[in-house]
DNA sequence: CCGCCGATACGCTACGCGCAGTTCAGAAAG
DNA sequence: CTTTCTGAACTGCGCGTAGCGTATCGGCGG
């Protein structure tokens, strides 16, 4: 956080400085190779390859894979689209259900499926992951429920924890298990009628 | 199936018969392999060498190392216990879930979500996931709410693909997301509860 | 009934390939 | 002059394929 900031300001950093023309070219170079092959078809000696840099300033900075992916992922045009506010909390995580449905059909779902899978097989990954894009999203919808929860838009008949998996799990398994049928018309109801189940509860 | 059965009837296979003494090797040994290590480091050349068998052979017989794991899982003691007669059709559901998610809670959970993992990347794999695992399991549980909604016992607001998904896509979210939440408490209540959601509708 | 033949499976060894992850010497920035 | 970065070279592993000699089947001719 601001301890980089305070760290450079106490001591001003020794040595070469790290290049930010690499680090850039690398992710160019990542997000472009992401559209022709899968996370796991991707290799790191071919990011450095495309990105004309040697292997070991990637894994200086990144400590493997999963962490360079989603890392160009982040920093690409149009990943941090804010929400319009919402008039209730019941509304609110709609808008969030449909704004991940969204994110998981655009080319990038196919990759966050990717991440997520890597993430099973490498605690590691799994951390990353769940760091930088789970936990978040998470906590996002975690957060308007309980709000609503406080304000009798939602039961308590389940834990917040478990009406979370409720809401997202479905969303995550059929695009794993039948992506053909994450399609438009899904997005287009599926985020009402399953909030519509938990509002009486 | 019984094509098998009639093609040996019509024409009885010529030359050295496959040897069941290497494919128990090679399962057993993939099992054991897998007690130690995940899906992904497991080799097929650590297969062979365990079993004491050729590479080839198992190249012959399965086309990657999904097959070959699926095919251990399923030849695995205990596998096919066959659920008790449910008195109707809401009570089939929340038998079939709590099986399933006993099935993931023991060490092959483990192994099914690095397959489904695996399934991602791999059309080839994802083809026999389906067919070997997924595709039963979610075929089980529609005939059920399909019964269910003939009956009177579910509604009609989802289709009956959708409603599987709200089912299921928890279970395996909870299980790929964060595992340690995956526990005793959540086997024991979640399977009514979910099911007592859709009841109404 | 015996023995050979074609067919297929077997275990084994070896090969080329691609990638992971590390080492090293030297260049670059302060 | 010190610190850090940088790319090439190196090691090791596993994949998937090919070829060798051997084992085991059914069938056929003597």
């Amino acid at each position: 956080m601001s301890n980089a900031v305070l760290k450079e300001e106490i001591s001003p950093p020794k040595g070469r400085p790290r290049s930010e023309k690499s680090k850039n070219a690398i992710l160019k170079a990542t997000n472009s190779l992401l559209l022709h092959k899968s996370v796991q078809e991707l290799s790191i000696e071919a990011i450095a390859k495309k990105a004309k840099v040697g292997k070991t300033t990637i894994y200086r900075w990144w400590p493997n894979k999963t962490a360079v992916v989603m890392d160009a992922l982040i920093n690409q045009p149009g990943m941090q689209t804010p929400l319009p506010t919402p008039r209730n909390n019941t509304e609110a995580v709609i808008m969030q259900l449909e704004k991940l449905i969204r994110l998981l059909q655009s080319k990038n779902g196919e990759v966050i499926a990717q991440l997520f899978s890597e993430a099973q097989t490498n605690p590691e990954s799994h951390k990353i992951f769940e760091n930088s894009f789970l936990s978040p999203l998470i906590d996002a919808i975690a957060f308007s429920i309980d709000r609503g929860k406080a304000e009798g838009e939602f039961g308590n008949t389940f834990d917040t924890k478990t009406i979370v998996d409720i809401l997202c799990g479905p969303i995550f398994f059929r695009l794993m298990a039948h992506r053909p049928d994450f399609d438009d018309a899904f997005q287009e109801s599926y985020p009402r009628k399953a909030v519509s189940l938990i509002r009486a509860n």
